[in-house]
Order: structure tokens, then sequence, then C-alpha cells
DNA sequence: ATCATTGTTGACCACTTGGACAAGAAACTA
DNA sequence: TAGTTTCTTGTCCAAGTGGTCAACAATGAT
């Protein structure tokens, strides 16, 4: 087996971290390797270049986040529930944030893919896989809602992108305001963009 | 006066260009010049440091933008038709843009802001500064068309915020998707998300 | 115990970076 | 014509960059 270590992970989540406060291109391979506390060998030892690294990174991120949303998309809960808790937990993050680090940080996949997807195939790539993953969330949950009539129309697939561009839209303005409290209404905005029968009632 | 020269102006556009195909981090000083075809020594003649240089690009851009805006959201037309042909003119725009340089590049704004927000202050603060004039334009064309009964409500101020989320999450996405056929429909949801009497008409 | 595997260390390198500078050139002014 | 201001040129530098490498250390397998 070798001589066993956590390297890979602490490099993973200080990549993450790192390029989520700042950015991808202000984020040299020194300072990830001095925020893991691993020497600059060791990075080149599980990783060729700070592309690969960041590739690896959005994935982990993915996977460790996949519980919960797993959870809040649930079919176990109604339709548009699903959505607003979904809405209330990003609230919930992007203030903790704010509060923790001073920053409200926005989302790390729209963050970094707009950063670099003129440049770095990979990341495109990668960026507009999770992106998928998330939008499939909310498709299959607008459908839901539209098959038990919450939601008028069976443009699932539509509505859903729509949704999430304003999601996102919304996200990335509270970050260069670094403010984090228009993404309280996120949820009762998406009810009045979809459509929703009991539109502005939460 | 001293000797004349346009280089400033080179230097101002080809910051422009290479920050909104790239990004800012990935743009050196030494590019900049080359593309500007002046020489570094020039380039700390007019500015202090990159970071100006941003500053002073952003400001120039909206400045070259204003006929083109004012136009658009001139009082002259009805003010649902405001937003339907600012939405078809960012349209057309992204779609030059994919094929005259190969990229859907979405808005230098958000792209920058989002890139250097928690590192540069007075590029964030340049870059609200533009986004509140955009929400202004947003706002007085849904304040125009809730008077005269177009759209529902009496919350313009919200819903242009509302709807310029949606609207950089759009132009966000098709940057990183490189596609900008999603941008078509910009207008008819921007319809449906004001809450507008003749909604999916367009 | 020895051995292959796997991970670690820190020195090392070529190259690029932002930025300074002094000398010169072009324009306008007196 | 001489002088002043503004812009240009090319060289130079220290610091930082991504990336390599050979020697070393820990682990499990035989």
């Amino acid at each position: 087996m070798g001589r066993v270590s956590d390297a890979k992970e602490r490099l993973l989540e200080a990549a993450k971290g790192l390029i989520w406060e700042q950015s991808y291109g202000a984020v040299t391979v020194d300072a990830i390797c001095r925020r893991a506390k691993v020497q600059k060998g060791s990075f080149y030892h599980f990783f060729d270049d700070k592309s690969e690294l960041a590739v690896a990174s959005l994935e982990a991120d993915w996977q460790a986040r996949q519980p919960v949303l797993a959870e809040i998309f649930s079919r176990n809960h109604p339709p548009l529930d699903r959505l607003q808790n979904f809405f209330e937990h990003v609230y919930q993050c992007q203030k903790k944030l704010q509060k923790e680090c001073g920053y409200v940080l926005g989302c790390p996949l729209f963050n970094l893919g707009s950063e670099v997807c003129t440049r770095d195939e990979k990341i495109r790539k990668k960026v507009l896989a999770l992106v998928k993953g998330y939008i499939r969330y909310f498709e299959s949950a607008i459908r839901d809602a539209q098959e038990e009539g919450s939601v008028a129309g069976d443009n699932a697939g539509l509505k859903a992108r729509w949704l999430f561009s304003y999601f996102e839209g919304a996200l990335t303005q509270a970050r260069i305001e670094n403010d984090a409290s228009s993404l309280r209404s996120l949820g009762a905005v998406a009810l009045h963009l979809l459509d929703a029968k009991l539109a502005m009632a939460a």
C-alpha cells in the first residue's frame, strides 16, 4: 500500500477555499500549498497542475454536497417546498460565509466558470456538468409541481433554466455587493417566476 | 500642450478587450501593452497600475455605451418596448461576439466584478456604480409600465433588481456555455417575471 | 528483515511578472 | 530659437512564478 496521507484532501480543500474567496487566477500553487501545509513537490505528486486540481476540487465539493441536496430535493417533500428549502439553505450558507470570513462568496461554480471558460476547456466542461446537475434538481421539482398543479405549464426544462439563471445572477450580485440580504427573497421571486399558484404567499 | 498621443485610448481599448475575452487575472500588463502597441514605460506614464486602468476602462466603456442606452430607454418608446429592445440588442451583441471572436463573452461588468470583488475595492465600487446605472434604466421602464398599467404592482425598484439578476445570470450562463441562443428569449422571460399583462405575447 | 510502493522534503531552475528609470523626441509657447 | 511640457523608448531589476528532481521516510507485503 505504501505510505498514507491526507495531503491530497488538504490540497482539494485549500484550493476550493482559496479559489472561492479570491479567484482562480489570483491563487498561486504556492498559496494553495501553504494553506494545505503541503510541499510543492507533494502538490505535483498528486496533480499535474492547478487546472487539474481545480477540476478535482469541484468534483469533491459536489460529492460532499450530495447528501444535503438529495435530502432537500427528496420526493418526500412537496415539490415547491423543495425549492423553497433549497433557496433558504443557500441564503443561510451565504449569511454564514459573510459572518465567518467577511465575504458573501456567491456560487463557486459560476465564479470559476465565468472566469476561465474561454481559456480552460476542462474546467469549463466540469462546471457545465455540475451546473446541469443543479438544473436537473430544479427541473424535477418543477415537473412534479406542474403535475400536481401548483405550477402552470408543462415546460419544466425551460423553467428550470430560467430559475437557475435568476438564482445565479442573484448570487453573483450578492457577491459583488458583499450583501446576502437580497437572497432572503430568492424563494418568493422563484414562485413568481414559475407562475406558481400560491405566488407571493411565502 | 506638449506631445499628443492616443496611447491612452489604445490602452483602454486593449484592456477592455483582453479582460473581457479572458479575465482580469489572466491578463498581464505586458499583454495589454502588446495589444495596444505601447511600451510599458508609457503604460506607467498614464496609469498607476492595472487596477486603475481597469476602472478607467470600465468608465470609458460606459460612456461609450450611453448614446445607445439613452436611445433604447428613451421615454419616446413604450416602457415594455424599451426592455424588449434592450434585451434584443444584448442578444444581437452576444451573437456578434460569438461570430467574430468565437466566444459569447457575457457581461464585462459582472465577469470582472465577481472575479475581483474580494480583493480590489476600487474595481468593486466602480462595478457597483455602473450596475446601479443599468438597474436605474430598468427601474424607470418598469415604473412607467406600472403607471400605464402594463405591469402589475408598484415595486419597480425591487422588480428591476429581480430582472437584472435574471438578466446577468442568463448572460453568465451563456458565456460559460459559449452559446447565445438561450438569450433570444430574454425579453419573453422578462415579461413573465414582471407579471406583464401581455405576457408571452412576444 | 527486506523490499516495493507511496508519499515527503527542500533545494533548484528558467522564465515571467510588475515596476523604475534616464535619456530622447514631438509638440506647443515665448 | 530656446524652453517647457508631455509622451516614448529600451534597459534594468528584484520578486515571484510554475515546475523538476533526487534523496529520504513511512507503510504494508513477503
